[in-house]
DNA sequence: TGAACATTTGAATAATTGTTCAAATATTCA
DNA sequence: TGAATATTTGAACAATTATTCAAATGTTCA
């Protein structure tokens, strides 16, 4: 019968339909590189400046508290990775969000930050 | 006068509120974790198998084409952070998503991979 | 209770990555 | 052109983290 667990049957339904709905590793990787350019503090915090405007790299550095050596390094990843615009504008260089699902995800980060309650107690209850 | 950049006045706004806008450290970081935990190929393999319906352990393995062990590692960051839910049937430990913004940032991230063209050509033009 | 199965855990290793500092590049203006 | 300003870059260091293997724990059933 082959069976490995007593709800192998039960199972069965989702793991054929999860095999059915696989992303090839290439898909999932680039899924995890949006996930991964956002999970940095600093480069959290330059997208949720640029979320009100357009800035230079010195303001970015003021308002998120970085140097501005750190938060260029950082904005050249957001950069490669589609997720903000550089645009010269005389000695400066403007920033600003390019990327629509970016907002998004950011958006649903902060929702989920305040409906966040009590999962704070380990999850061991099994 | 105290400018920095030629577009100093333009910027004071975006800057201000920015400034005002901001959020806590700690705040920064809950937000950030959430991403980093999505943004590993192995976890998301796995949030995306528990979107079709609870599994077990093996067969999350299976499905993610991972080992036992690997995937029971991850599943306790998962369950650590509150993102799946955990429940012993017999000698089966069944899993499912617990998060609900999990659900539609990763549809996000599905939405993202699709619509998104061509911006593996550096975006160097300033 | 003991054997078999299912899952978790800990420790060790290897790889990735953010930060820092100094130097390089780009732009404007006198 | 040269000085001043703004940004980028490279290299080195430190810290974080995924993976692996072996051992431990929890569960069922004969």
């Amino acid at each position: 019968m082959n069976m490995y667990c007593e709800r192998e049957q039960a199972h069965s339904i989702s793991v054929q339909r999860a095999k059915e709905g696989i992303f090839s590793m290439v898909e999932v990787e680039k899924m995890c590189k949006v996930f991964q350019v956002l999970s940095e503090p600093i480069r959290l915090k330059i997208i949720l400046a640029l979320l009100h405007g357009e800035m230079c790299v010195y303001h970015l550095a003021e308002v998120c508290d970085g140097t501005v050596s750190g938060v260029s390094h950082q904005l050249r990843i957001l950069r490669d990775n589609g997720i903000v615009r550089a645009r010269r504008f005389g000695k400066n260089v403007e920033y600003s969000i390019e990327d629509v699902h970016v907002r998004e995800m950011v958006a649903l980060a902060v929702a989920h930050l305040q409906c966040e309650g009590a999962h704070d107690e380990k999850n061991t209850a099994y």
